[in-house]
DNA sequence: TAATAAATGTTATTTTATAACATAACATCG
DNA sequence: CGATGTTATGTTATAAAATAACATTTATTA
């Protein structure tokens, strides 16, 4: 996989702001983003890419931290129910929520080659989700939509070189 | 969780229609639907909910039939590369593939507590999704829409048992 | 038939996630 | 403050999902 820069994607926050809107929003809700918390949130900010549950693990015990996998786990468990991150089922990864305090279901575009992530918020197919759930009467717990491909920048490359 | 009937869904093939249609799939296209294939292809759709793969290797092995994790995980790559079945990623499990034929990405309602799935064919979303893939140069490799939640029938019930 | 390719058998391992129980930190009340 | 209940974390072990690597068999084709 490569690393690069950004993908062209919708107004975004950085790291820096992500955790002050995560403190705010955790106070404002009364649940206690704890150090851990708050350290797993800043190392999936800090990355270009998306990270699997054992990355972070490897970066916590980096940081000199004991832990374990249910430690990652855990953590990961607050940070996905206040909708501070999300989880890319197609790859096992987790990444940070662009639009965070508004829940809502992710849409993603995933490069294949370099790992990048662009979030969507497409307020259309949102619509159109809920119009068929309604229709139904299925009533929606998560929801997510998750697109593999390859990213602009990717495409340049000559071809594929997995 | 529990078992039941048919959720209301779209026009639905049932179990030996599915297979009728892979073979003429599979014929048209040269691929070879072994026996073996043929096979795992024919639990899928003989179940009411979608199976894990150990699952499936379980009924194989209850065929008399040898086997391990790689003789099923290779019968499924066929068998999705073929666009026979589908994969939910938020549960690791696989499903026939109501519309075969027409190569496309999957929309899954799932519900969470009789584990049935509805698999709906909305060109609207594909659509817009398309729009969004096209506006960023994304080239399209796989897609899947998923919902988890609480299907009709599910919601009678007084509360969840789970 | 011999050579080639495709499919399956087989063993071992990797990757991802959770169960179960012990300890520590924090809050709330007498 | 100290006792009590609750939440969070530490720790060990295991379950669940997927793949690597190589051997063998089956099918295709020259
Ligand atoms: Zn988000
Ligand atoms: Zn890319
Ligand atoms: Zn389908
Ligand atoms: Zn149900």
């Amino acid at each position: 996989m490569r690393q690069a820069a950004d993908l062209n994607c919708p107004p975004s926050i950085d790291a820096q702001q992500a955790l002050t809107r995560a403190e705010t929003l955790c106070q404002q809700r009364g649940a206690r983003l704890t150090e851990l918390r708050r350290r797993v949130l800043e190392i999936i900010w800090n990355s270009a890419t998306p990270l699997g549950a054992y990355t972070i693990l490897d970066m916590l015990r980096d940081d000199g931290r004991q832990g374990a996998p249910p430690t990652v786990y855990r953590a990961l468990d607050f940070l996905l129910a206040q909708g501070l991150i999300h989880r890319l089922a197609l790859l096992n990864v987790f990444t940070g929520c662009r639009r965070p305090g508004s829940h809502h279901g992710g849409q993603f575009l995933i490069c294949r080659d370099c790992g990048r992530v662009s979030e969507l918020s497409n307020p259309a197919i949102d619509e159109l989700l809920r119009a068929e759930t309604d229709a139904r009467g299925f009533e929606v717990l998560a929801q997510t939509v998750e697109i593999l491909g390859r990213c602009p920048d990717c495409l340049k490359e000559p071809a594929h070189h997995g």
